[in-house]
DNA sequence: CGGCTGCTTGAATAGAGTCAATAAACGTGG
DNA sequence: CCACGTTTATTGACTCTATTCAAGCAGCCG
């Protein structure tokens, strides 16, 4: 049997006990292949599934009537992703492969089942979601009021941060695997302004670029110019019971 | 014993048993009271409680180091605040009254032993937490994507759905009973835009305005200008098994 | 009656968008 | 492995939206 990616992300926040660990893995019993850019639903689909991404970078987006899309937040191995889908009957966001992905999905009855038969998985998976809300929170004080260059700053240094978490080897350098274009429309900017605090920032001598490959050079003044406050870390669940 | 304001928000969404409405009465056994302008908590504070707002407007929000504030979200009565207490050590958001106000503080501990022996009520929470969810990216698409007028509708529909969604009278007009400072904040703008755009929203014949009080002319125009989406309708539970 | 705080309006400015043209990188099929 | 078409990145010139600064006004409360 395959091991539960979600499992293994809450189990960096809390000891799962062997029944947890099996019953989370009812949640990744059939697994689906994603190439870039393909898409795992679309915004106003009929909503369905849910899923945990195992593999692979995604992201999810609206677009907006005049054409433009908002990317509301990257997802990485272990997430949940469509999560609203278990409260509205259509999809409220689209979700796309930034490269090739592996996701599992599960049904509505599969997690409500869980979570009542596992009411200490439910108290997690509501952690999770308070951490994404942080993010959210985070990122929607950064597009109201920060400046272009401290956006795209922090876009970076969200994304190199939850690939760092994922894979501690920890390079000096990572690939952001994100188009000007995307970073634009995660910041609420065009790929031209993009371009030009990526160039900046490089001017700077805050951050080095090649092929796609980028390097913080001052950490430092890279924090400083995001705003940026790593809601993964600095948790505190000591009041979560032990394992009944 | 007072009646708990949270299980009448959980009540319109599904049907509880008078068992879960007692043990949902556990989170407003206390009471606390606030006048406009008075802060719940103040970002950075040791994290404490978590309250159930009973009565009355806040809000959440944060300060970036330049000194400028962004408005995350309005709260209503029925409304869970501060529930990121839950997993940092220092609290994220300021919360502060938009009027007067009444809150019910209540422990993590109580929370956590309320959602282990209710596992339905953990479920319940948890969609709560979605709608939240889909109306702050909804914001965030807003700030990212759509002028300062839309934004500025956005937020004006978005305070009458919600004081709507409490009190059915529905009269035509509503006090909106925010400075223009603060829908700037919430809008990502500056005080100044915010009254040209409402002035443009007047211009327009889309709202009037008189003494604070603000009636929608032009309701679809309205909802067209704004990009809204309500994320109190359209909801989809019928998955949820019924009392046990 | 002052002294706030919040609202209104104008003029000048700055930050980000738009348009356009070129260059580099990538992917695909021959 | 190369040629070609497409996507992505880069850069400049110009525009426009929202900000900043400034000043005057209105309402409210002690």
């Amino acid at each position: 049997m395959l091991q539960s990616c979600f499992a293994d992300r809450l189990g960096d926040l809390v000891e799962l006990t062997p029944s947890e660990r099996i019953a989370l893995g009812r949640l990744e019993e059939r697994e689906r292949v994603l190439r870039r850019n393909m898409t795992l639903q679309r915004e106003n689909d009929r909503a369905g599934e849910m899923f945990v991404l195992r593999k692979g970078k995604m992201m999810s987006s609206v677009l907006l009537d005049d054409g433009s899309r908002q990317i509301l937040r990257f997802h990485f191995a272990g997430d949940l992703l469509a999560m609203t889908n278990m409260i509205y009957s259509s999809a409220t966001e689209t979700i796309t492969a930034l490269g090739d992905c592996v996701v599992a999905p599960f049904d509505r009855s599969v997690l409500s089942d869980l979570m009542l038969a596992q009411p200490r998985i439910a108290t997690l998976i509501l952690i999770c979601n308070q951490i994404e809300r942080a993010a959210l929170t985070d990122r929607l004080a950064a597009l109201g009021r920060t400046s272009a260059k401290a956006r795209v700053a922090a876009i970076l240094l969200e994304i190199r941060n939850r690939m760092q978490l994922l894979d501690r080897s920890t390079p000096g350098s990572f690939i952001l695997g994100l188009t000007q274009e995307e970073i634009g429309d995660a910041t609420g900017l065009t790929a031209v302004h993009v371009n030009r605090m990526l160039r900046q920032l490089e001017e700077e001598k805050i951050i080095s670029r090649e092929a796609g490959r980028i390097r913080f050079l001052d950490e430092p003044r890279m924090a400083r110019a995001a705003n940026y406050v790593d809601r993964y870390a600095g948790l505190n669940l000591g009041w979560l019971p032990g394992h009944p």
